[in-house]
DNA sequence: GTAACTGCAAATCCTTTGCTATGGA
DNA sequence: TCCATAGCAAAGGATTTGCAGTTAC
């Protein structure tokens, strides 16, 4: 089959591009404000076309799925305050990548390590509220 | 609230328990076969509540999602051919993880990693397949 | 006895699909 | 022109909810 662009699939794409990591909801609500006149058939037909075809990516967290735009290989960092997901290169950790290949019994074709915690911002809104309870 | 036990829920949680990692659909199939007396709400329902009282956990799999009772903190390996999940120790890999802490920028509360690739079965499946084409 | 829980059916929510019209190559 | 894609509305499937009856404690 020969795809087709149009201006509904690159609208989907960008969306998630500029958002970053998004969630469906988020998705369909940046465009329900920024497109109206894309239909929700249409945003769905293409998430599957554009995963389909390499250009996105549907990631699983314990907060819930969010697409990313395909980009190098990397993990997760997920604020556990405020939801956002930001990306952590693999380099620092390829030590450890190759440690669990060698250790591990079964034959690997994939590690998906995700970090969960505070992001700096929550952290900094966090003393700030500290502080003025102190003063 | 006061919680208290009840025959389904202690259907829905050893159903879990034994199938060790299970699909909602896994679950509910097996619940259908062996305690049809039990309704799909209730079942619903028991999900909620388990994992609010901390019994059960969801996890999120790139295979999809699936429910485990809980347990120390591990890690998963999934099958890419059969689809099957078994769980990894932690021990192996405190190197690793202590890494993580101390590179990390953020402040990190928790670590989730995910193996995918080939079991053991699987494998030995695909090995005595090759064994009969070469003979 | 009280309120948490169950079963049933209806409701809801998210996603997919059928169909006809449109428009990209 | 031709066929992938769009929009709309209807269908589908999974999960939740309202309610009346049941049961654990």
């Amino acid at each position: 089959m020969q795809r087709r662009s149009t201006v509904q699939k690159q609208i989907v794409f960008h969306a998630i591009d500029l958002l970053g990591h998004t969630t469906t909801d988020e998705l369909i609500g940046y465009i329900r404000n920024h497109h109206q006149q894309v239909s929700l058939a249409t945003i769905y037909r293409n998430l599957s076309i554009l995963q389909e075809d390499g250009q996105i990516r549907k990631i699983h967290l314990e907060s819930g799925d969010v697409f990313e735009t395909v980009k190098p290989d990397h993990f997760h960092f997920v604020c556990n305050k405020c939801g956002k997901v930001s990306d952590i290169s693999k380099k620092e950790y390829q030590t450890f990548l190759d440690e669990i290949h060698r250790k591990s019994h079964e034959e690997i074709e994939m590690i998906s390590v995700s970090l969960y915690g505070i992001c700096h911002s929550c952290k900094q809104k966090e003393e700030k509220k500290n502080e003025k309870v102190c003063l």
